[in-house]
DNA sequence: TTTTAACCGAGACGGTACGTCACGTCTTGTG
DNA sequence: CACAAGACGTGACGTACCGTCTCGGTTAAAA
């Protein structure tokens, strides 16, 4: 998690204890009325009314939209076990992890980050704060895939390419938000002329 | 330009026609104060009062904000003349072209290219209309910084990487969504781990 | 005629003169609307568009929707030619000229003379101006009415009663102002209690 | 009171309870406004600043202008406590309370009702609730101005003239609405002319 | 057990920007 | 010049959210 409640556990004196199951309930309307409607148009009065809560329960909890924003979408991507299954070459793993990534961009998390972008921007300490979980789990598939690439014998064992996940990722954000297509010729083109390439220095 | 004016040349008789200059203006001033205050505290009364027009004046060019935007990003985008100086190698070619892209990045335009595709998600059409230009100056750079190094002897005549001032953008986007900073050892990173390495390949 | 043309027979040099004709389109459209849609639903646009003319047109001739307005109903009221029947009694006659009054109130006058009464106070120079024709024509119904139950020997010939039908009219709208019906039983009352007693003092 | 709170007692349940101060700093603003500048130029906004309150609040309340005005004039006549002194004689009660009654149209009463008129005609369930407290005030004022003069011996016991104050008042607006002067020679003749002549039947 | 204080849903509050619409004026081209 | 068309600056309209606040009621720990 992330910047949620501002305060972790402190009052120590009385009074009713939060409902922790609101949490909950607030950030899966946040993500899913982002998937729907979009930043601009999710409203936290539309969160408040999905989620059956009023809205000073968020406000208790979060500062503000940016700050709900963020962290509804690292649940979000929290959720994702992201563990790419071996397909058998570098090359259709690559393949695989590509495809998927375009999918998960085109579904929801293109808009998304985007707009949150708007979020972090406004209050740096944001970007900070939100980008552990994603990192590291791409990370872990980064060495997933490499160190199948070195079992298979397709790489040396000493190759210690960039994060071409990273690059990757960046790549399709950035056609995103040009409006070019993310298509299956912009999978082949990032795979072959990109990944490839910066791996097998 | 782009989305301007709904129906660029439509009633062709009778009535004041519109007066062009105020297309000007008004991208002039949503530009400003883009820079200034950001995409959300910008409003449209601002841009009008600050460039001397009515409301009715913008909104009989454009639907709304988000459009008003994205065509203001994409003159900005037009005015910027990017020629990338000869600095006497392909590394200090590509450290000063990236550069010059952190700073701009940092400066205005991740903001608002994140705020833009907010509208860009919004209305797909924006998207295909919007990237033209800003293609082509890149398209322009990276040929340029290309037969300058084959001049030189740096790589091969033949060599034929793939748009790896793409992939400098994309990623530098990519980490300022995530909040990361782009600072020297960014670029360096950038320059060493993953220009050069596409371009000798 | 009243507030009609600002300048009533001015402009002494050369060009094109005005077109008499869209004069009365203006006025008809006018009192078409405001019989519609009322005072406040009928804009200046509208009525230029339903009389196929141009604003300026309009604001060529009347400083502002409010003289429009005045001399749209002066129009409306010259158009009827209110010649009330004999019909045999004075008693009747009165019925006769109330209902039918009470019918045009009904219909549409009432809501012009209160939404014009709004005109009138922010511009006192209208009133002055608007009420001629509609006065000589009650006070021509008045003599009628009067002289015909002269005639009958209903009345002395030396009777002279106040204007009985301002009373009338001016009971009729102060109830249509208040909501109250301008039913059959209203309309006995007025000439039981209220007309007949002022003319056989 | 009239249209007030759309709802007079609704949502029985949950929420903050509307504050029923906001109601009469609401009403006290826009009839202040009204009486300053007309129904025109008073604006919605201009009322929630002088109220200290946000337009919201308004809106919240009454749908539109037309009908806060309404509640505002049937405030503004509760509020005036209609007694007429005994002047000594029938003759100088009417002179007083149709001076009285001229002044009060002439300030603000004239424009408002006619104001008024416009949101009866446009919503007709206006105009039944708002007349009861002014009838019954000229009631009063009638049924008292008769008995004194019965116990002064002006007139008989038996006397029962019509409702002569509401032949006043229409009359009164009648001339109003058609721009003619409320002087002191139309107050003679109302006094004169017909309401003396009403009552001595 | 009673108190107490923070919790909860609901929704009113003062603001502020939105996008629409009409005003009355100005600017075209065509008679 | 008048005219039809319609763009212009202005400013009010009514709507929708913002983030805060208040209401009656609930819930657990402290007294």
């Amino acid at each position: 998690m992330a910047v949620r409640s501002q305060l972790e556990a402190d009052s120590p004196r009385g009074g009713r204890p939060r409902d922790g199951s609101r949490e909950q309930a607030i950030l899966d309307s946040a993500v899913a009325l982002l998937a729907d409607v979009g930043y601009d148009a999710m409203t936290i009065e539309s969160v408040a009314a999905k989620a059956g809560v009023g809205k000073a329960t968020i406000y208790r909890r979060w500062p503000g939209k940016a700050e709900l924003v963020a962290d509804a979408v690292t649940t979000m991507h929290a959720a994702e076990h992201y563990e790419p299954e071996d397909t058998g070459s570098l090359r259709s793993d690559l393949r695989a992890v590509v495809s998927d990534m375009i999918e998960r961009i085109e579904g929801v998390d293109g808009g998304l980050l985007c707009g949150l972008a708007v979020a972090v921007r406004s209050d740096a300490k944001l970007g900070k704060l939100m980008d552990g979980h994603k990192r590291s789990e791409r990370e872990k598939a980064h060495a997933l895939i490499l160190s199948r690439a070195k079992e298979r014998g397709e790489i040396p064992k000493t190759a210690d390419p960039p994060d071409f996940l990273d690059v990757a990722a960046g790549l399709a954000l950035f056609r995103l938000v040009n409006g070019e297509a993310l298509d299956v010729a912009f999978a082949d083109y990032l795979v072959e002329r990109i990944l490839l390439p910066l791996i097998n220095v």
